[in-house]
DNA sequence: CCACAATAGATGTATATACATGTAATTGGA
DNA sequence: TCCAATTACATGTATATACATCTATTGTGG
């Protein structure tokens, strides 16, 4: 078991990079179960939170390109989970939940919760919220840095 | 400009998988006239620092899955930028930089250390450290709860 | 009103990444 | 020694994600 040491990596763009593919394996393992990823979640769960958003402002709220969301939207569409309508400027392409959305969502937050709380747990208070608090703080860098 | 407030998502996998986007846009520039992606940059580095590392082992440094490294390995060998061998259990496959990987790896290092200081600096030095230290904890926590 | 720049998404393409499954090599008993 | 279970990757498949580029709209100066 004499084990070549992990070498620390002192770049943090990797760091944080192998923390993300952690956790996302924690969560999609708790969402499997339920036919959830976990993008497909967050999505839903910004929608139950902020109502209807154009897809544009829906990228910047989880600093994804917007682009991208087209693919993920085009599931979730064809699921049933979510609605769209045109906005009154027709190029906008507004995203609401839909019912079979909030059923979905509904369904999938004992284990989101589960795995929240465990973490929780683990991690200890402190840990927990310096976490929200320096994401939040990386992702607002990086939406400066593009401006 | 009175936009709807971004919602405070309560995931921390969103958070994290958020800022990990955002972290990745910000390297992912810088190492674009290099001709480098993150990823290829990370294995790099971690080859360089490690030396002959079989293809399970690398994945478990980065919390990859192996087989997720098969593509990217592909690509990089393509490029001549790291060799293999065989082990002496010959399911193996052993990595180690190619001399053209080591140029590379030399060509990208003043991009990529001028992200780490910018973003050091603008993070405060705290900051920066915590943020090692919980990505680090995180990734470790995931390892265990695969086991 | 019109030509042109700017904007919101859609689409093409490439990489990143995981899991299920397949294959070859290795290992652990019987 | 031989076979079953395990292990290390390879491959098929699906989603995630970004950027370049294209299209439809909208906004703007003349």
């Amino acid at each position: 078991m004499t084990q070549t040491a992990i070498p620390k990596l002192p770049c943090l763009g990797s760091s944080v990079r192998r923390a993300s593919r952690a956790l996302t394996q924690i969560y999609e393992g708790a969402l499997r179960p339920v036919g959830l990823r976990v993008t497909q979640f967050t999505i839903l769960q910004v929608l139950s939170l902020a109502g209807e958003v154009p897809q544009g402002r829906l990228g910047e709220m989880l600093t994804m390109d917007s682009t991208s969301l087209t693919r993920t939207l085009a599931i979730m569409l064809r699921q049933g989970w979510i609605a769209e309508c045109r906005g009154d400027d027709r190029r906008e392409r507004r995203l609401s939940l839909a019912k079979t959305g909030e059923a979905q969502l509904k369904r999938a937050l004992p284990a989101w919760e589960k795995v929240q709380s465990q973490l929780r747990r683990e991690l200890g208070e402190k840990a927990w919220k310096d976490l929200f608090h320096l994401t939040t703080r990386l992702a607002e860098l990086a939406a400066e840095s593009v401006q």
